[in-house]
DNA sequence: AGATTTTTGGAGAACGTTTTCCACGCCATG
DNA sequence: CATGGCGTGGAAAACGTTCTCCAAAAATCT
């Protein structure tokens, strides 16, 4: 009933308890008829070893911390997931914190994970500047790891989705299609996906297209939002509207649905990480699906090989491309289509050069 | 650098690392001058107790286990999310396994956290059946609770929400409103929320309404079961369809939608559960919000309150009343106003800000 | 055969706490 | 002056492992 200890399978088998544990911990050769007792006793007492004791002897509780602002937002459910299963096949388990989006409490929550001895810190960085104190100096202590948002060079390793990757291909995806006047709901802060992501629209959309007022519309990562910047961006009588976020997206498409203007056939709408809402949108959503898994692949690789001593060694950054995944919203315009009646009725003159 | 323990706190303070303990745990008085120089030191030395040492000696690692059947299940983010802050009030901390809705894994799962010997553990069941042996296993070494989805009696502890009054007030609602013809689409399932929330539709429209054919039809929990049960249910010219989930409801209100039904016009529709991605909905799904944070504190609760050393005395179960959340997808049927193109979302009590 | 290496097993020291004793000094009481 | 209760502090035994030494036996080499 109550647990049962080496000690106990040692006096069942009749032998040392460091025998025992060698033969169980398979770290030094044993005889062959004394293996075979020990493993018997532990079978039929039913020992599984205290990862405690482990831990407190081994200096390595197996345990690692993930830190991260919100598991409500939408985008952080998968990733969590794919986390905790690349960790628990390399036999690890994961200490979940979650900080409300606060850098003092991510602070604190870091701290006690630290106190915990967690082996390694995967930490999904709450603002990117005011999370970058308590990862710098965690980073001093554990392999850490900067997942999805970074904050500042040089602070840790960092693996996160290649933002101009995905904002290409999207935008090479719209002209493809036909698209001609490309605007772009952002937002203004300062997180990496922001930013990134308003730059590689810019770069790229100032190579392929001509430039116009109105163009780039920039506020939260919030339905709100999304729903507001159509007003601002109707005027310049855009034909495709590419978010930095799939939210902001879902917010234009209701507000657009709400004007009376057509999806896909005047505008087309993209977003930016594939939640799992965005296929129940209507019409479906067309966007940038981050390689989730592989981030979190990529993440536990890079915390099992920061040499396990100390942390020194260049900070490495990994990139990873994601995928464009075209649903409906971004369907080329049908020119035999009838068109209903629209306020928005510009782009019915131009035939779309690409079907399908 | 280095960690520092408490044999260098005492010899700092020129004392004995019993005394230190003791005025660092508060565990007995110490002489008042003593313990200003154990605190001074300490506090110099940057000294932080280590969890793990401290849990083998006093046999409790201040953490518990919260297993669930998906992460990415949309209705539990927000579950961890009440769970993990409850904990951490409590300085307790959150080991998280996700077993991928296998009750296989769940119980791998359950064992691997019982070995890294959590204090406790919270489960979310698999499946009703066949979590049970291993959820009955674990509850004989540790205090568990079953939260949300329970399995079979006499199991555990149990706090879930309480379906048949939710059900009741959708009911109540819907007719309040002048519905007459409510079917109700569903689960097939033999897990609590399927068949409680049937049994409770079944009960209170039974007392309310005509019972006619093709007024209830069971599937599964998914999006696409809630579009095709649409056509099954529309010859019987309802003018509500109550859905047993929030997942279902969006798949009728896009089928209903689809076909040219008018949301609320013609038919009212429901959910269960309110799920973020509900007020995307278009229109808005009126829905039973379950009390979430109500469920995570009476789940800790009864954890911390099984008498420590042996779990005797009687399960617990607790059930918990919901919330109607009324929103555009049950509106009254307006006799008077036109109807303009598209109502703006009613009730939107949330709005998602997603951040990255 | 003796001299070496290799194998096998045990005793016991860690790991960093908490907690149980026990000792000592001090004060009150008999 | 002895006896006993407090208040304060230290020595040391746990907690359940892993791992470093050693010792003995067995195998290998000259």
């Amino acid at each position: 009933m109550t647990d049962v200890t080496l000690r106990e399978v040692a006096r069942a088998s009749g032998c040392s308890v460091a025998t025992v544990s060698r033969v169980l911990a398979g770290t030094r050769p044993v005889g062959a008829e004394t293996a075979r007792r020990v493993r018997q006793a532990a079978e039929e007492l039913g020992y599984r070893p205290n990862q405690v004791a482990r831990a407190l002897r081994s200096r390595s509780t197996g345990t690692v911390g993930l830190v991260l602002p919100q598991i409500t937002n939408p985008f952080f459910p998968s990733l969590v997931r794919e986390v905790e299963h690349a960790l628990h096949a390399e036999g690890r388990a994961v200490l979940l914190a979650d900080c409300d989006d606060d850098p003092e409490i991510e602070a604190a929550r870091i701290s006690d994970l630290l106190d915990r001895q967690v082996d390694a810190l995967l930490v999904i960085a709450a603002d990117a500047k005011r999370s970058r104190d308590a990862v710098e100096k965690a980073a001093a202590h554990v392999p850490l790891v900067l997942l999805d948002r970074g904050c500042g060079p040089g602070v840790a390793d960092w693996v996160a989705t290649d933002n101009a990757t995905g904002m290409a291909l999207v935008l090479d995806h719209l002209v493809a299609t036909g698209r001609r006047r490309i605007c772009f709901v952002g937002a203004a802060g300062t997180g990496s996906a922001a930013v990134e992501r308003l730059a590689a629209y810019e770069a790229e959309a100032g190579a392929l297209l001509p430039r116009g007022p109105g163009q780039v519309e920039l506020g939260d990562f919030s339905l709100e939002w999304g729903r507001t910047a159509v007003d601002r961006i109707l005027p310049s009588r855009p034909d495709a509207v590419v978010c930095a976020n799939d939210l902001l997206a879902v917010g234009v498409l209701q507000r657009l649905r709400q004007l009376g203007v057509d999806v896909p056939g005047d505008v087309a709408v993209t977003g930016f990480d594939d939640i799992p809402m965005v296929d129940l949108a209507d019409p479906a959503l067309t966007t940038v699906r981050q390689p989730v898994r592989a981030l979190a692949a990529e993440a536990v690789h890079l915390l099992g090989h920061r040499p396990a001593g100390r942390n020194d060694g260049p900070r490495r950054s990994v990139r990873l491309a994601p995928e464009l995944v075209v649903r409906a919203s971004s369907a080329p315009r049908a020119p035999s289509a009838p068109r209903v009646s629209s306020a928005e009725d510009t782009g019915s003159t131009r035939t779309p050069e690409v079907e399908q």
